[in-house]
DNA sequence: TTGACAATCATACGATTGTTTAATACAAGC
DNA sequence: GCTTGTATTAAACAATCGTATGATTGTCAA
């Protein structure tokens, strides 16, 4: 047999991570019905009986992909953006957007954290439980505050709550739609340079919006 | 070969077109992978080799069904909402909304054709070409118009796009993630009223933040 | 060396998928 | 009657999927 990878290191850092890794970008691309177990197992370059070996079956490894995630997700993506503590609330939602943006269209490598997790949202699959609690909300939580900031003390619950989803609406879009805005609008690319300038216009019509909105919310209440 | 020129009236609608609703219902419901040409004939009351036998395969029946989208949905959803052409922009726009939100949401009968584009957008089959020509095109030409309108004259191309997309992004948002919405807020139900005030919050983000672009765009061009 | 245990392997099983086939039912025309 | 052509049916087909099995390999302790 020729497998160089055998002496690479001692036995235990092996191929158990190498399915995570393989599965949580499969997962990612093709979602959880079109990714296959042999596909998985090839891009590993292990068995095709490892899944059920390590985890018990598909279903396993799709839910440890799912806490594979949350573990290294947090570490690569910190949950504060790079930002002072005491930068204000316009600058954290222009980072906050493009730091989700470049998450969800950037080609980098370990970029299939966030794909996935936006697969969950259009596909939800057993394992949403999971995601909710431990990737989407914290996420949430943090631009919730970061709206809620913007909006004044005086907006109510449902309002921040509406905002927030008008945001994060605008990030997903982009991602989950790229197929049909290009080919709607052949001139739309997604180079850095392109989601450079997607997050400026999503954070400025956001923050016109709620600007505008925290103001009337002040005078009347409808 | 099946491609017989029928009689454009035949005795009595039959199981072409019973596959065709069917088809349309399921796909919409579980995409075109999770869609079985068995459950679509048993709901379609049809026998299992109708699909092979009317279209040619499986891929035939879902182009069908995209024609069949395009013929029959303009009819159902005219072009003109409903509205006199006079009417002002903001108007217009809170009427796209609600449609297009209703149409999304809605759980009205033949309310699978809007879903089963939203399906198209974020996993695109070889049919992508046919559906974004015949039935996206149109609606976001439309709403396109209303937003330059909204915008004025002096906005350029790209920040017209980008709005329009901003505003279509918020409305595809509730549909999709409809799951993870109410599992974040379980407080968020989608019933008719709550899709009634969806739309109102969502025309009036859009418009705060548009006629707030629209100002700055006049005195300086970033 | 030997024995035990975990890891890896080739292979096969059963279930489900889309598709095909051959037989039949039914109507209309001569 | 019979023939012709369309529509429908039950059954089987080949391919692919997830999963299970039994053998083989490698490693380390005794």
């Amino acid at each position: 047999m020729v497998n160089a990878a055998r002496t690479d290191f001692p036995n235990k850092i092996g191929t158990e991570q190498r399915l995570l890794e393989a599965a949580g970008e499969v997962f990612a691309e093709s979602g959880y019905r079109g990714a296959t177990v042999r596909q998985i197992c090839e891009k590993a370059k292990a068995n095709l009986a490892a899944v059920n070996y390590y985890f018990r079956d598909k279903d396993g490894l799709y839910l440890a992909v799912m806490r594979y995630l949350h573990t290294t997700g947090t570490d690569i993506y910190p949950p504060s953006l790079g930002l002072q503590p005491g930068a204000n609330a316009e600058d954290k939602l222009h980072a906050f957007i493009r730091s989700l943006l470049n998450r969800l269209l950037g080609e980098g490598r370990p970029n299939w954290h966030m794909k996935l997790a936006a697969r969950e949202l259009i596909e939800p699959t057993p394992a949403l439980d999971v995601i909710v609690e431990k990737a989407i909300r914290p996420l949430s939580q943090e631009l919730e505050s970061i709206v809620r900031e913007l909006l004044g003390s005086e907006a109510d619950d449902e309002l921040v709550r509406l905002c927030m989803l008008s945001v994060v609406s605008q990030c997903g879009f982009y991602h989950h739609s790229r197929a049909v805005i290009s080919r709607l609008y052949p001139s739309q690319t997604f180079a850095a340079g392109d989601i450079e300038r997607l997050a400026e216009h999503i954070t400025r019509f956001s923050l016109s919006a709620m600007k505008s909105l925290s103001k009337t919310t002040e005078e009347s209440s409808e």
